[in-house]
DNA sequence: CGCCAGGTGGCTG
DNA sequence: CAGCCACATGGC
């Protein structure tokens, strides 16, 4: 890529409830994470907006302000893309939600008491793209965390864009058009189930159409958004919570079917057997629409 | 080797 | 409608 000269960096105000060191060891939890970089407390992606392409270097003063500082780009960097660039951020990072109420609620929670002493300043990192918030839930239904991480990485790496600075790879996740336009035979080097292949086919195509948008999900009431989502094939209940939490940012987003939920809280309550259903829904009754903080809190104590 | 992983759809009685 | 089952792979 031809030496550009970027815009000026971009200084994004962080509330009160931000740790950096927290945030990173969620982001750094998996070392074949394939969409964005860590190092040195520097968070480096490649971000699309619409078709331009940009390269970023996000950094953190004193827990009160991000910078985020240009790499590259494939085109010149106008005022728009900064401010979309400045939306994406604030989604992934959750910063215009005020958490103190969570905190209240977790400190007086017996289960939740030690979770958010330890991780205090973490935020439900998100996926604001909702293609790939979907497909991340259906990669990872029923197999283990690190495997849908290979998976992943080669389903970014079959069919994403990437920008390569200094000899490094940034991939951007493949867009909905590009895999609408697929059949399941294109994914046979992707070692997932033939289902996970028609699956992520399937909505792909419903977003392609305009069947399925971020946009009008964002506007439907909790229980109308859960419906829309269900209805899509190999979106299940747990999926539907788990986009609900991580891209349409719903604090009452729920996955109470999820196994690792049901572990941590195991190992919380030092039982012997997982909780049932009902034990999961006495224990989080005060946690009323902060059940997406709760259950993320939660799965950082095993991860 | 068997069982479990951030489940789901499809089939059966 | 509840109860099974297959599904690809990896870690332990």
């Amino acid at each position: 890529m031809t030496f550009r000269t970027l815009e000026d960096d971009i200084t994004i105000m962080l509330p009160e409830d931000f740790d950096l060191e927290a945030n990173l060891g969620y982001l750094t939890r998996e070392k074949n994470e394939c969409m964005y970089e860590i190092e040195d407390g520097f968070i480096t992606k490649a971000i699309a907006i619409e078709k331009a392409r940009f390269l970023i270097q996000i950094s953190v003063i004193a827990n009160k302000q991000m910078v985020v500082r240009f790499l590259d780009a494939a085109q010149p960097v106008e005022e728009w893309h900064r401010e979309e660039i400045v939306k994406y951020i604030r989604e992934w990072f959750d910063l215009d939600r005020d958490i103190t109420p969570f905190y209240k609620i977790a400190e007086a929670d017996p289960l939740l008491k030690t979770p958010v002493e330890k991780f205090r300043g973490l935020r439900v990192i998100g996926i604001p793209d909702l293609f790939e918030a979907l497909c991340w839930g259906v990669l990872g239904q029923q197999i283990n965390i690190a495997f849908a991480y290979t998976l992943k990485k080669q389903l970014v790496e079959a069919f994403g864009e990437c920008m390569e600075w200094k000899g490094k790879k940034y991939w951007i996740f493949p867009s909905y058009k590009q895999i609408s336009q697929r059949t399941t035979s294109d994914f046979s080097n992707i070692k997932m189930t033939l289902r996970k292949s028609e699956y992520v086919i399937g909505i792909a195509k419903l977003m392609a159409s305009g069947e399925i948008s971020k946009e009008e999900l964002m506007k439907m009431s909790f229980q109308d958004a859960e419906k829309k989502l269900t209805q899509i094939r190999g979106v299940g209940p747990w999926t539907a919570h788990y986009v609900l939490m991580r891209c349409l940012r719903f604090g009452s987003a729920f996955p109470i079917d999820d196994v690792g939920l049901m572990n941590a809280i195991k190992v919380l309550r030092k039982m012997d057997r997982k909780p049932t259903k009902n034990e999961i829904m006495a224990l989080s009754a005060s946690w009323k629409n902060w059940e997406s903080y709760a259950t993320f809190y939660l799965w950082r104590t095993l991860y």
